[in-house]
DNA sequence: GTCTATAGAATGATAGAC
DNA sequence: GTCTATCATTCTATAGAC
């Protein structure tokens, strides 16, 4: 699953310099998307040139798609392990748990697909209607098998990804709000995320 | 609940083409984020000339912050009302479905905010420490109070709040991979959302 | 491969006529 | 209040020396 070709053979050199820049880029671009960055901003974070950077990548634009190229790949990788022979509840709540680690671990990468996708996905468009919508489309005949046969809630196979996506994504994506709202002195942040979304997923919020 | 003083006194014209700049700029801030947006195109969708509109609002950070505030106010307003004497459950789920109706009515206002938020929350920061978690701060006491009368399952206040909020936004701040993911020709997309969402909310995926 | 210098375009903001 | 013209800055991208 990948939006861009396989990259072409390189000198060592060429290697680490290109993944330097691509590690920068990801700070910048997930901070302040895509129009909101400058290839000043990423050149100082990976400590080269700006002449140098796009010396590897001729423009702008072929930084962001190389980053998102590479970031989806791995950002999407866990719907795949979704076993539609093991238990439905254990399966969505460990899919949900593995998702909410991600967001945790990996923030940048929530954040950069949110600015991309909140700005209209003009890059990766034609990815979410083809390569996602066909993945999407497979796991959700699975969770409709798991309805019919009675083994889930009678919900919209859909709507439950997107509730999964949302509420473990948001932990990334709207860091801020959260940091203001939450005690700072708790540590206790993502274990109190986890068990709520568990019980909520679950059994509901009825007591 | 608001984070700017009253307008001042303006003649009928003055007020008149600031609300048109307004409306112009929640168009296009919400979907292009601040730096991501030019003053031109606010004036030209406002159908003013650029000059004309830094007459009204003398630098672009002025448009930015009277849009924010006036969309903050009625963006946060239903979770005033929840009422600590009705029942828990009840309460929670129509808010919920207040948010999702107000996404659905209202997504540029969602977008303003996630953009905001996404890109560090520079303008709406203290706003968040202070106005918003106080407010937050009186709804979870009443939450904790609920659960401590065993009327609400085991959760985490304050996560139950982003679970409602990620879950809702989602549906206007990430239209284009919903666009994307649900078929085009069904019509039931709010309606499947809400349903699934009531379902989780009050009795998880339990079959 | 890396640097300095700079061309060329976009953008925020202002001046001044009407 | 509105317009045209323009300045000043920032930014992408390229040229050319080393």
């Amino acid at each position: 699953m990948t939006i861009a070709s396989a990259p072409k053979k390189r000198t060592r050199i060429q290697a680490q310099n290109e993944a330097k820049i691509i590690r920068a880029a990801l700070d910048v671009f997930s901070t302040h998307g895509y129009r909101g960055s400058t290839v000043d901003q990423i050149a100082d974070t990976a400590g080269m040139s700006k002449a140098n950077v796009l010396y590897y990548f001729n423009k702008k634009q072929d930084i962001y798609g190389a980053v998102l190229a590479r970031t989806l790949d791995v950002w999407l990788d866990p719907l795949d392990e979704m076993n539609p022979d093991g238990n439905p509840i254990d399966e969505l709540w460990q899919y949900a748990q593995r998702k909410l680690q991600m967001s945790r671990e990996a923030p940048r990468a929530s954040r950069l697909f949110a600015n991309e996708i909140l700005q209209g996905a003009p890059v990766i468009r034609s990815f979410l209607h083809h390569e996602l919508k066909e993945l999407v489309h497979r796991k959700c005949q699975v969770m409709q098998g798991w309805i019919n046969d009675g083994k889930l809630a009678p919900v919209t196979p859909l709507h439950v990804l997107f509730l999964i996506w949302s509420a473990t994504q948001h932990y990334a994506d709207f860091d801020p709000q959260i940091q203001a709202l939450h005690d700072a002195d708790d540590n206790t942040l993502y274990h109190d995320a986890e068990r709520t979304l568990k019980t909520i997923l679950t059994r509901g919020l009825a007591p």
